[in-house]
DNA sequence: AAAGCGGGGTG
DNA sequence: CACCCAGCTTT
């Protein structure tokens, strides 16, 4: 889909300059050792809506303890939560387990090659399978993420939202004309490169681009108000009280729901105040998990930012007075073990009061 | 098309 | 504080 816009680059130029600056400046990484699919897969849902920094310890620990589709498609949804524990979006975890399993019984554990079968695999995208394709196959598929948006909205001056559908797609249309077929691989990780070093959303390096001859934006001194998107709304705060209920070497935790925000993790039991309200924590408490508790001291306050909302929680210590535990949520489990159990980053720091 | 889903980093 | 990030699923 050839139209105006496309016809101020010359390709074959772009390509040549793009993967030379590539080839001398491509950033030396775990997932890059080699092309094994299964690693460029685990890479590639690690990577996102998180950074390179951050991605690559978890990498390395998850592929030690999960070399290949076998070892992780045989452990245990809790092992595997165990591994993501702190790097957020834990359905990530949680769909690429269930993948592998499907691709072990389904594929003999070898990661398709094809278009169809990867796009039904659970948590792989549209961005996802063409990272695979390119990546680890080789193939001209493009790889569509934030990088690729906003670097392309500059080099083509791409004033509409980038979040609207259709403006996605015209961008496709570009990298596919752009693409090289001789090395998508290359190509499609340039462009993320470029991305994350010197075309950044602030402050870009324009004089420093390997590519700035070619780019729209540049050209007309725009690049700094691109990419065009609406701004996040605001979160919007809720309380909790979370309760700290030890007796003797053990500490009560509680398995959160299998859906929503933090599904399948271990936190400490926590008490909704805007529906329950300050005076009426432990009789609350008792009816919903039978258990009766008798508030102590305030331990501390942990205000926790997610992308959508904001947790203030006031720690309390609490005394057990009974305990009928008919409750299949809770488990009294010995504080030396508690590491053995998945928490969010909110609820690790709560451990310092144990 | 919009909302839900984490956490860390930057200025 | 605002804004950013190698997105996908559900509604």
């Amino acid at each position: 889909m050839m139209d105006e816009f496309i016809k101020h680059i010359n390709i074959w130029q772009f390509q040549e300059d793009l993967l030379t600056w590539y080839d001398k400046n491509k950033r030396e990484l775990p997932w890059r050792e080699d092309s094994d699919p299964y690693k460029v897969w685990v890479s590639e849902i690690m990577l996102q809506q998180t950074k390179v920094d951050t991605v690559i310890p978890y990498f390395e620990r998850f592929i030690r303890k999960f070399p290949s589709p076998y070892e992780l498609a045989a452990a245990s949804q809790e092992e595997v939560l165990k591994m993501w524990e702190g790097l957020g979006y834990y359905s990530r975890a949680k769909n690429l387990h269930e993948a592998v399993k499907e691709v072990v019984e389904k594929y003999d554990g070898n990661v398709p090659d094809d278009a169809e079968k990867l796009g039904t695999l659970k948590g792989v995208g549209p961005y996802t399978k063409g990272a695979i394709l390119s990546i680890a196959f080789n193939k001209p598929e493009p790889a569509i993420d934030g990088n690729v948006l906003r670097v392309f909205s500059r080099l083509f001056k791409v004033e509409d939202d980038i979040s609207k559908g259709p403006v996605k797609k015209r961008i496709e249309s570009y990298v596919k004309e752009l693409i090289s077929e001789e090395d998508p691989s290359s190509f499609n990780q340039a462009i993320m490169d470029l991305g994350a070093t010197i075309c950044t959303p602030k402050s870009p390096q324009c004089l420093l681009c390997p590519v700035n001859k070619h780019c729209l934006g540049f050209e007309e001194g725009v690049q700094e108000q691109l990419p065009v998107k609406k701004k996040a709304k605001k979160q919007k705060t809720v309380s909790y009280v979370a309760l700290i209920m030890k007796e003797k070497d053990r500490v009560i935790i509680e398995k959160r729901p299998s859906e929503g925000l933090l599904a399948d993790l271990w936190q400490f039991p926590m008490v909704p105040i805007e529906e329950v309200g300050m005076n009426h924590i432990e009789h609350w408490f008792y009816g919903e998990y039978g258990v009766e508790i008798h508030l102590q001291e305030k331990l501390g306050n942990i205000r926790h930012v997610f992308s959508h909302l904001i947790w203030d929680i006031d720690v309390y210590e609490a005394k057990i007075i009974q305990n009928e535990n008919n409750d299949t949520r809770i488990r009294m489990v010995k504080t030396d073990s508690i590491d053995d159990f998945p928490f969010p980053v909110s609820h690790q720091k709560m451990k310092a009061w144990i």
